[in-house]
DNA sequence: AATGGATAATGCAACGGGCG
DNA sequence: CGCCCGTTGCATTATCCATT
């Protein structure tokens, strides 16, 4: 008695024409015939009466069918069991988190309300780990310099200047970077792929920025930025739009400043469903930010 | 060797049209 | 109407083949 056969038993159960059972099985009718016979040997009992070319499902038979039927439907549902199970994922995500650190809580809040299973793990830059920590997906802004990762960018944004509203450029359209070579500069600490970002704009306009604050977390930076304590560079989409009435965002003409965050995972590792999962929300996430932006603008009302 | 399937042949019973 | 007989539809049996 194996599957093949209950399946089989159950259509002609259903039809009482082992004919058109065999059509609709995509067997031949002889195979059906045979089918049906060892079953009733083994079960040691006719399922079937056979009067003349007619078969009709006895009491055996109906008896039979009822278990049939439920067995089979119990096997269909943990099919669809186990299906939804892969499709409302479970588990873990490891994260590395190089960037836009302060967005995530946001992001995962929202990935949770969709999928209340899902589990996160961060692991951060500073933290002690290994130089090729393990993780599933990595979110940075500068190419991860980790051999087996594939990465694929999911937002490019400029990084713009903002300046205290009585900064001596806080009307003007737009700057060069060399023009505050001898400003006093909110930054966040070395090491922040950020800093090290700006830090190389900087390099590049042909000077070293003085740093008078330097800060861990981005909310940080922006509230000393609010409190016109210094200039500091503001990515213009993941950091938010406006920094207050207080501050004006200038677009850096030269050196042509943006960044772009990527998300990574390994090649040779195989991805969960959760993370699969996860890192099509975050680059949609990312997509969704940059759409919100280019509906407000502009940058600078005051210019 | 066992299994699952195919084809062809066979046998049975109902159907249906024509004829007395 | 009722009977006869060919036709049709169906299950079964026999044999064979491919796969495992």
């Amino acid at each position: 008695m194996d599957l093949l056969s209950l399946r089989y038993f159950q259509t002609v159960a259903k039809l009482e024409n082992m004919t058109r059972a065999a059509e609709i099985l995509q067997i031949s009718q002889p195979a059906i015939s045979k089918m049906i016979k060892n079953l009733e040997g083994e079960l040691n009992v006719k399922l079937f009466d056979r009067t003349g070319k007619y078969i009709r499902l006895n009491e055996y038979g109906k008896r039979f069918l009822v278990k049939v039927d439920s067995a089979l439907q119990t096997l269909e549902e943990g099919k669809t069991e186990l299906l939804d199970l892969s499709e409302r994922p479970t588990g873990t995500v490891v994260i590395f988190i190089q960037a836009g650190s302060y967005l995530l809580p946001d992001m995962i809040t929202l990935f949770r309300q969709k999928y209340p299973e899902a589990q996160f793990k961060l692991l951060q830059q500073d933290q002690e780990i290994s130089r090729y920590p393990a993780f599933d997906l990595c979110i940075s802004s500068t190419p991860l310099k980790i051999p087996g990762t594939a990465s694929t960018p999911v937002l490019t944004e400029e990084i713009l200047l903002a300046v205290p509203n009585e900064h001596r450029l806080a009307t003007r359209k737009s700057v060069r970077l060399i023009e505050l070579a001898e400003d006093g500069f909110i930054s966040l600490k070395i090491g922040k792929q950020l800093r090290e970002t700006t830090d190389s704009l900087c390099h590049a306009a042909g000077f070293a920025p003085r740093i008078i604050y330097e800060c861990d977390e981005p909310s940080m930076v922006r509230s000393l930025v609010r409190s016109g304590l210094g200039v500091s560079f503001i990515p213009a989409v993941t950091w938010g739009g406006s920094q207050g009435s207080s501050v004006v965002l200038l677009p850096i003409e030269e050196p042509i400043s943006t960044r772009t965050i990527e998300i990574s995972w390994y090649t040779n590792r195989y991805m969960t469903n959760v993370a699969k999962k996860f890192k099509a929300f975050v680059e949609d996430y990312y997509k969704q930010l940059k759409e919100d932006k280019i509906k407000k603008e502009p940058i600078n009302p005051k210019a």
